[in-house]
DNA sequence: GCAAGGTC
């Protein structure tokens, strides 16, 4: 008999596979561990008995990127990003999802495909088609999409009896997007990063980055610096009559509230003072109603995150996704404020009925009869943020225990009874002004017990009897003055980005903590964003180029464009072609008139021949350079004025005053941060322009030496010297033995001019340093090691270069190079 | 060294 049809299954996340396998199987089936779980059982598909498999990608399978050729900032004009190719590559390459999905694929007759039901969903449905080797329209192996709004059995055998086909239009829209978001970023970046890192010494960040979601992020911040800025306080004075009634004083409300003249003010003043009687003209009573939360999405988890918690976006995501793989939370990431019909309320507050802090509350609740939520908006994605298992306060971290604590608290508000109360409006009449004061009284508290910031506070007024007439105790003219608006916090930030469509639940807290790492904004006490002078000074260049590029429109241009490809009504490299020939356009006049932004940059900071201290000698001019030490730490040669980088986030010392045979440059040693820091001398000049060709080759010989990285006890395998007792071990070992086999290295004739040494023995390859006119051996032996010196000849330096000599020397050339193809 | 979007 022949066995039953395969039908491959997959989900965006692990979890969601799970998920599904359980439901469709009762929790039936058998596990796979593997990189990816693999969940297998039998069943029913389209009549047939079949053999279910459910595996999941991580996220995108793949991620777009330019080819090497254009990774290189100093060889590519930005301009040319604009039509440059792009490629896909795995997004993560470790995690071989690629190799998963296509070895699971194999022998299956069926694919269907449960990601995420939105545009980046339907994007990802495509990435698994072309990993798993399945046609859209192929007779033999069929696709199909599975359309579910939530992870319950009902929205899954629902999904499973309706299954469609994969929407192309909504994924080419999500390629369409990578592809404008990656030229214009990457263009913009990395031309404004390379003029103004070229000119200024004082600008402390690593890379000016442009980007559309992050530059309209930061403008909000810089705009709402310029709104205080250019505040002009102005006065304004109010009437404040107070009276005594049952032994209370109280202070009555003006109906006109201010006044900005000081005349007419002391003329309603002296009015009011004159009449001396206050006479209740009206007593109003009304119900009123403070009503329950809706369910909880991220960003609004996010804002009470940081105004109540103070935890900033990217650490409260930290730890709500922690809560949520240890099972304590559902998914943190949703737009969604409304629950599916079919939640499981019940459930959830059985599980909080246990828990010691609400335990009490939730059991009175669930007897009294709970509420159902709010309504809110349901975004299709997944349901709001809901406690899933109870924990204790010494179950969890501090941070991830006042997360759940308000995640649980904003639950049971959800299903709580709406706060009830009654407002008490007495007005009064003085002079022929009007005048009121408001008291509450609290009838039922309902989810303002769970959330007791929320409440209404009680405020009890005295009995007052309608036409009653009071005495008036005095009239205080209170003098006050406006005041500008505070730094935006990161909660106003969210609010912003989220109305004017910048990022999304997951890249909102990207996009805060790139202004803050690339030094545009600070966060400052009570978790305001306050904009640095370079954050400031590139919004003001941008305002006075074009406007267009820090505005939130940017954003909303691109959306509105890409919905076209998703609708099916405009053609997805035509929308490409028309946005880009927009930005490239763009790109042009911002290049063109940088000369403007650049005075403001003059203004503001120093430049690069006034920073930094004298450091090492240029090559060239032989005078010395400047080293600057604020990020990105490089050397200015103020006579050439030219610019070196150096490796980051280390120290850099004068190398024993020896200096690059190749350039003359002065070699400095790097010593990387850390404990267990490691050292490498290096040349600036060829570090920034590194002097072999085939360099590709020499980083596999790099690794074909030993260790590939610059890890502990690495270093350069292949010219460190076997011999134990060498210290000049950096290229000795190149010209003695063979670091596989210790066999003698000798010339391979055969490859020149590509120099490398070649082991007959095991056939292993040392690569030397390329660009030289011949190489030879000598019979010379190394003093430390009595290894054979190797004799370079380099044509462009007009002299011999004899290895034993300079052998160290040779070993920073070719670290330069590792180093720059490593980091 | 660069964007924004998934997810871990």
């Amino acid at each position: 008999m022949a066995p039953p049809p395969k039908v491959l299954m997959v989900a965006e996340k692990p979890s969601i596979a799970l998920s599904i396998a359980t439901e469709l199987s009762g929790g039936h089936m058998y596990t796979r561990k593997g990189s990816t779980e693999v969940h297998e059982f039998d069943g029913s598909f389209r009549g047939f008995h079949v053999q279910y498999k459910v595996t999941s990608v991580i996220g995108h399978v793949f991620s777009v990127d330019f080819p090497a050729p254009y990774q290189d900032w100093t060889a590519t004009d930005p301009l040319d990003l604009f039509q440059a190719p792009i490629r896909k590559a795995e997004a993560n390459p470790k995690a071989h999802i690629c190799r998963h999905l296509s070895q699971e694929a194999r022998g299956c007759g069926y694919l269907v495909l449960w990601l995420d039901c939105d545009r980046e969903g339907e994007n990802i449905c495509f990435e698994v088609i072309e990993s798993t080797g399945f046609h859209v329209n192929e007779e033999r192996r069929r696709v199909y999409r599975a359309r579910f709004s939530s992870v319950t059995q009902k929205d899954i055998l629902l999904a499973m009896h309706n299954l469609v086909e994969p929407n192309r239009h909504e994924a080419l829209a999500v390629d369409t997007r990578q592809e404008i978001d990656l030229k214009v970023g990457v263009a913009f970046t990395r031309f404004q990063t390379s003029y103004f890192q070229g000119r200024y010494g004082n600008l402390d960040s690593r890379v000016i980055s442009y980007g559309p979601c992050q530059t309209p992020t930061l403008g909000f911040c810089v705009q709402r610096y310029f709104q205080i800025n250019t505040f002009k306080p102005e006065k304004f004075w109010a009437l404040h009559p107070f009276i005594i009634k049952s032994g209370y004083e109280l202070q009555l409300e003006w109906e006109r509230k201010k006044l900005f003249d000081k005349d007419v003010a002391i003329m309603f003043q002296k009015l009011v003072m004159e009449d001396r009687i206050a006479k209740v003209t009206e007593i109003s009573e009304k119900q009123d109603i403070k009503s329950r939360p809706s369910g909880l999405n991220t960003v609004n988890l996010l804002k009470v995150a940081s105004s109540a918690l103070g935890l900033g976006p990217q650490v409260a995501m930290q730890n709500a996704e922690r809560l949520y793989t240890r099972g304590f939370i559902s998914y943190p990431r949703t737009e969604s404020t409304s629950y599916p019909s079919s939640f499981d309320f019940k459930g959830v507050l059985g599980e909080l009925a246990k828990n010691p802090t609400w335990g009490n509350y939730v059991q009175r609740l669930v007897a009294d009869g709970y509420h159902k939520p709010r309504l809110g908006t349901d975004a299709g994605d997944h349901p709001p943020i809901t406690p899933m298992r109870s924990a204790t306060e010494d179950m969890l971290e501090h941070d991830a225990w006042r997360l759940y604590e308000y995640v649980c608290q904003h639950f049971i508000g959800t299903v709580s009874p709406d706060c009830k109360y009654v407002r008490t409006m007495v007005e009064f009449s003085i002079g022929g002004e009007s005048f009121h004061c408001v008291g509450h009284h609290v009838t039922v508290k309902g989810f303002t017990t769970v959330m007791p910031w929320l409440a209404v506070h009680e405020k009890n007024l005295p009995q007052f009897i309608k036409g009653e007439k009071i005495e008036i105790l005095k009239v205080d003219l209170f003098e006050g003055s406006t005041t500008p608006p505070d730094f935006l916090t990161e909660s106003d930030l969210i609010s912003l980005m989220e109305k004017n469509g910048i990022g999304t639940d997951a890249s909102i807290p990207v996009h805060i903590s790139n202004i803050c790492e690339r030094n545009f904004v600070q966060v400052q006490a009570g978790r305001k964003l306050v904009p640095t002078a370079l954050g400031i000074t590139l919004i003001r260049g941008y305002q006075c180029i074009d406007p267009d590029l820090c505005l939130p429109d940017i954003r909303s241009f691109i959306e509105q464009q890409i919905t076209l490809v998703a609708k099916g009504q405009a053609d997805h490299i035509r929308v490409v072609q028309h946005v880009l020939q927009q930005f490239m356009q763009k790109y042009c006049y911002f290049v063109k008139q940088i000369e403007n932004m650049n005075a403001l940059f003059e203004a503001q900071f120093s430049p690069l021949a006034d920073s930094g201290r004298n450091f090492s000698k240029c090559g060239k001019c032989l005078r010395y350079m400047k080293y600057i030490s604020t990020q990105p730490s490089r050397l200015y040669c103020n006579t050439c004025e030219e610019v070196y980088y150096l490796p980051q986030k280390g120290t850099i010392k004068l190398y024993k005053e020896l200096t690059c045979p190749l350039d003359n440059f002065e070699l400095l040693i790097f010593s990387m941060a850390g404990p267990e820091a490691k050292s490498f001398p290096l040349c600036p000049y060829c570090y920034n322009s590194p002097p072999f060709e085939g360099i590709d080759t020499l980083f596999g010989a790099v690794k074909t030496g030993g260790s590939s990285k610059l890890g502990k006890g690495a270093g350069m395998p292949c010219f460190l010297c076997p011999h134990p007792t060498c210290r000049h071990s950096m290229i000795a070992q190149g010209v003695c033995a063979c670091p596989e086999c210790s066999g003698t290295l000798v010339l391979d004739p055969v490859s020149a001019p590509k120099w490398r040494l070649y082991c007959n023995t095991c056939n292993c390859l040392v690569f030397l340093p390329q660009g030289a006119h011949r190489i030879s051996t000598t019979r010379d032996r190394c003093p430390e090691c009595d290894s054979t010196i190797i004799e370079v000849d380099f044509n462009r330096i007009q002299h011999h270069w004899r290895m034993e000599l300079h052998c160290t020397v040779a070993a920073f050339f070719v670290m330069s190079c590792f180093i720059r193809l490593w980091r």
